[in-house]
DNA sequence: CCAAAAGTGTTAGGGATACACCCATGT
DNA sequence: ACATGGGTGTATCCCTAACACTTTTGG
């Protein structure tokens, strides 16, 4: 799971309870149930570990490795998802660093042992989760920019500025402004509310997608 | 499995020998021994089944619906392959049609219950496989356009032209003769052979692709 | 009044597209 | 000779990228 926060890719973690790699740090998972699909189990694996749900997900890959689990042949499909910005509406632009193991999860029920940790400075993760960890990343940014997914990343209403400071964040570089907001628009994925967002400064309109569906688009 | 053929894409089915679709067409698996890598499985059961080596192969998706094989709790992951055209060198451009059952691959050691079929008249397949189809299908024709990859439909060498019905094929629309020779040759993906390849009419100069390793680039 | 983000148009350049004619060969 | 595919150059258009100033608010 990837989210975004204060110019940071951040993925969500889980402190592994038990085997050889007890203590560390890995993605959330489980095992399938006997009649369910991979998809409900992933959804379901997600929400009891970490309290999160109705996020966009989507299968990322499986792995298979022999030896990627010491205790027993363990197939391994991963998904991705996505989630909203935490506490997008109430927090100010700017924040104190903080240190990564006070990094717990804070909506929804609190989880012992979850926390978002920056991807670029992730600890070493148990299992094969390194691996994972680099695929998912690639696959964000390559989906980012001929998918509409970034809908995943954002609450319902959004103003263009916080928008472009997503697409900034996970591109890694600067975009410029006018022609950030010319093409977004242009694609007429959004669409106007009437209402503005005051904040410290000038207001800002708010905008919302039309179709929270995934759709192949050109975005940038 | 797809190849291209006589402005068709192809797909590579066999029979099923047992179970409730027996006599059904369906892509090649098989069970991943329990010390080996998923990918490995995969190149082995083609091998295994078909004949064909050496194949550019990759990862499609996991497939795990409960009720996918109605004999017991099923996943399978799928890969996807692409094999160069068969007979390129000999066959002529035209070929009249056949029926589908005699479509038995004829390249390496003859296989019984193993064909080509155009993927646009695919017979009803069993199990999920028809969804595996779709799937698949999409990937090709997404990655055809991003990455490197055609490398896996075609020979060492090859002209210009062959590379453009292949790509005209894939796509489903003409290309621009001129356009496509300028963009392809600028990509510097390509170098020239001192040969031509010498056919009905005049000698097309032959090239081959420098390296044969996936990548992504913009090709079209 | 100042700081900070929001909002807005124009221009120049490059890549994409459209298009027609001659060439080399086998039959 | 002719049919067929190979090979080449140019003009246009649209999209992209670069660029600066005014507005609105909170503090």
């Amino acid at each position: 799971v990837f989210t975004v926060d204060e110019h940071e890719i951040e993925a969500l973690l889980v402190k592994v309870r038990e085997g050889p790699y007890a203590g560390k740090w890995a993605f959330p998972g489980g095992l399938v149930g006997i009649g369910e699909e991979l998809d409900a189990a992933a959804r379901r694996e997600l929400t009891a570990q970490t309290g999160l749900g109705d996020l966009y997900i989507e299968q990322l890959r499986t792995f298979g490795s022999p030896d990627r689990d010491p205790r027993a042949r363990v197939v391994s499909t991963a998904y991705f998802a996505l989630a909203p910005r935490r506490g997008l509406r109430a927090l100010p632009r700017k924040d104190p660093s903080r240190k990564d193991d006070e990094n717990v999860a804070d909506q929804g029920p609190k989880y012992a042992d979850v926390g978002w940790f920056p991807v670029r400075r992730l600890p070493a993760l148990a299992y094969d989760h390194d691996e994972m960890a680099s695929c998912a990343l690639a696959r964000l940014r390559a989906k980012l920019e001929y998918t509409n997914i970034v809908y995943g990343l954002l609450p319902h209403e959004f103003t263009l500025g916080e928008l472009q400071e997503l697409y900034e964040t996970i591109l890694g570089r600067p975009l410029d402004r006018r022609n950030f907001r010319r093409k977004i628009l242009a694609s007429g994925l959004l669409r106007e509310l009437r209402r503005q967002r005051r904040g410290a400064h000038r207001p800002a309109m708010l905008y919302a997608f039309i179709s929270r569906e995934p759709m192949v688009v050109a975005m940038l």
